[in-house]
RNA sequence: GCCCCUAUAGCUCAGUUGGAUAGAGUACUGGCCUCCGAAGCCAGGAGCGCAGGUUCGAAUCCUGCUAGGGGCACCA
């Protein structure tokens, strides 16, 4: 990585400085090194010296000028230069730039691959919506941002593990099973049992869900004749409804994620928390430890926990009235797993933004189970809005009125669902046109890229047609002079910094941005020179800067899941 | 009422740990294919919600205000 060589010289300079007694400082301060605004000429700038001149108790410039006479150039730079109040800029020389590029061509599908991770074993829990409906619109940011992430992870060194959490209990799929038996009583003529005649009288009062598809489910539970074998046994009953409900919309909801191309390594169900494993179950285990701990009260013939000295507002029942652990008392026992049980380093959990309250109370629990709560991260993604032709689309999950993510990936594509998602930052509100999705216009930035990616494999079955008579290894990358040439290698050599920082952001976005800006020097770039010519030597250096393009928006889409066609 | 997020060009958004003259896309107008893909390129305007503060330097940090979104369960 160019910046970090470049921080190497200005380290040594600053050493050398201090070596040399005349420099009184302890150690050296943390300075940036970044690209210079595009009004500046440079190709890195460094603020090191407005950092030190306070403690030194000289001017910026004098001690860049200093620093400057010290530094080593050589291999990396033609110039330093030192601007303004005292930055000192780097100019990299064009033979270490045609390094790069030959660096680029070798490395290939690694390049720019850093070993940031370590191996840290890390995991990411996304998407986790209730398996009470089909997904909608917002869970595919989820997913998109979820999966991206992974991919950007893998690549710096991280062990990752993708995670659904499947909430298969509680209240909402009690819900849930009720809307399904009501509706297969309506369907199949009323032919429930007493039994369950009797519980559907007792819940009748509470919201039930509403929607095409629970009648889509109790129409095929009603044609599979299940119900009809079990009827009247004791595991019938709503349990019965509740399970058939969540394994047809489990099914749905995997369906989705395949076509939007998200693969998880593990559906983590909530029952399983309460699963019995020898005398208790894995919440009784939580409780106990939580009691002994000394952060558990009763109260009102309920259980809490004392959250509030943990950051949160205000304490929490873990157990009701009732004896029912709450969701929390569930997401204490799941963290427990996460963190103690599967020994992960790092936890990154994915939510929609509505859900941020929440946040400080799991934090707590991850502080009272003895770990720490800077190893859970919760990425929080605002809302989505659908529009039609600017238009937005109102929708209403308690109705059953909602567009889902099927229909959406259908109308659109998965390329484009994904590359929308993730093409803001998490905390910007997304609008999500379906109009402009559909477009395969200039509007459309996703094909902009992919454009760039097949004008360029285009130009390569071009060079083969005109049987170019190249030698191998024999490329003369210094043939390519243009500023233009310079600034795509420049550009192309600062995809591991993309990389680096939406690693240690955790922000996807970042490489979008960089790729529709790669994209955009490409094509100003091919519209204005011509690759291939009858200079023989020319046109092969240029093949070699396409290809570095072609491989780096490949490698760059491919992190982002989203398709990379050699033609379109 | 309390908490979180957001406010940048007409619109949708970038802006790296506080750095130099704040950038794209879109819309609008005009130009560019005898030539590797015109899904492309080139040229043209305007802006950091308001008021203070911190400092060599603020879109970025702090305080107050305004506007929009979300959250404040023994739901998940």
């Amino acid at each position: 990585m160019l910046k970090k060589e470049i921080e190497v010289i200005i380290n040594k300079a600053v050493k050398q400085w201090i070596e040399e007694g005349q420099l009184k400082i302890k150690q050296i301060p943390s300075f940036l090194i970044e690209a210079p605004p595009p009004n500046i000429s440079g190709d890195f700038s460094c603020n090191v010296a407005m950092i030190m001149a306070k403690e030194v108790k000289t001017s910026p410039y004098k001690v860049a000028q200093k620093i400057t006479a010290l530094i080593d150039t050589v291999n990396i730079c033609s110039k330093v230069e030192i601007a303004g109040a005292g930055f000192i800029n780097f100019f990299v020389s064009s033979g270490r730039l045609y390094k790069e590029l030959e660096i680029i061509c070798k490395q290939g599908k690694v390049y720019g691959k850093e070993n940031i991770g370590k191996k840290e074993l890390v995991q990411i829990e996304f998407v986790s919506a209730n398996p009470t409906g089909p997904l909608h619109i917002g869970h595919g940011r989820g997913a998109a941002i979820g999966d991206a992430l992974a991919n950007i992870l893998s690549f710096t060194g991280y062990k990752v593990e993708k995670e659904y959490y499947l909430n298969d209990r509680g209240k909402q799929i009690e819900v849930l099973g009720c809307s399904v038996m009501l509706q297969y009583d309506k369907i199949s003529g009323q032919q429930l049992d007493r039994k369950e005649e009797e519980y559907l009288q007792e819940k009748k009062s509470e919201d039930m869900y509403k929607g095409e598809y629970i009648e889509e489910i109790a129409r095929k539970i009603f044609k599979d004749k299940k119900y009809d074998k079990i009827k009247g046994r004791e595991d019938a009953g709503h349990w019965f409804f509740e399970k058939e409900a969540i394994k047809i919309i489990q099914g749905w909801i995997e369906q989705v994620l395949k076509d939007l191309g998200v693969k998880f390594n593990t559906w983590f169900q909530e029952s399983k928390l309460y699963e019995k494993k020898g005398r208790q179950t894995q919440i009784d285990k939580v409780i106990t430890l939580l009691k002994k701990k000394g952060y558990l009260y009763d109260k009102d013939e309920a259980v809490w926990f004392a959250s509030s000295k943990l950051g949160d507002e205000k304490d929490r029942v873990v157990i009701r009235k009732n004896n029912e652990p709450t969701y929390l008392a569930s997401d204490i026992a799941y963290h427990y797993n996460k963190f103690i049980q599967r020994k992960f380093k790092k936890v990154i959990n994915i939510w929609g933004a509505d859900h941020h309250g929440y946040v400080a109370r799991l934090k707590g629990v991850i502080t009272a189970l003895g770990c720490n709560p800077q190893d859970l991260q919760v990425i929080l993604y605002q809302l989505v809005s659908l529009y039609r032709g600017g238009k937005q689309i109102a929708m209403s999950t308690r109705k059953g009125e909602f567009v889902t993510l099927s229909e959406v990936i259908n109308e659109v594509g998965a390329d484009v669902c994904r590359f929308f998602f993730l093409m803001r930052g998490a905390n910007s509100s997304l609008d999500f046109d379906l109009e402009i999705a559909k477009k395969q216009s200039p509007e459309n930035p996703v094909y902009y890229i992919q454009y760039a990616h097949a004008r360029i494999c285009s130009i390569f079955k071009e060079a083969k047609k005109r049987k170019y008579s190249f030698r191998k290894n024999n490329i003369h990358l210094e043939s390519l002079k243009e500023p233009e040439e310079m600034e795509l290698i420049k550009r192309l050599a600062f995809y591991p910094d993309i990389i680096e920082l939406c690693t240690r952001k955790l922000e996807p976005h970042h490489l979008v941005i960089y790729l529709q800006d790669l994209a955009k020097k490409f094509h100003s770039y091919y519209n204005k020179f011509r690759i291939l010519s009858n200079d023989t030597v020319l046109s092969q250096a240029r093949l070699e800067l396409v290809k570095g393009v072609k491989i780096i928006i490949n490698n760059g889409l491919s992190l982002l899941g989203v398709g990379v066609p050699e033609k379109m």
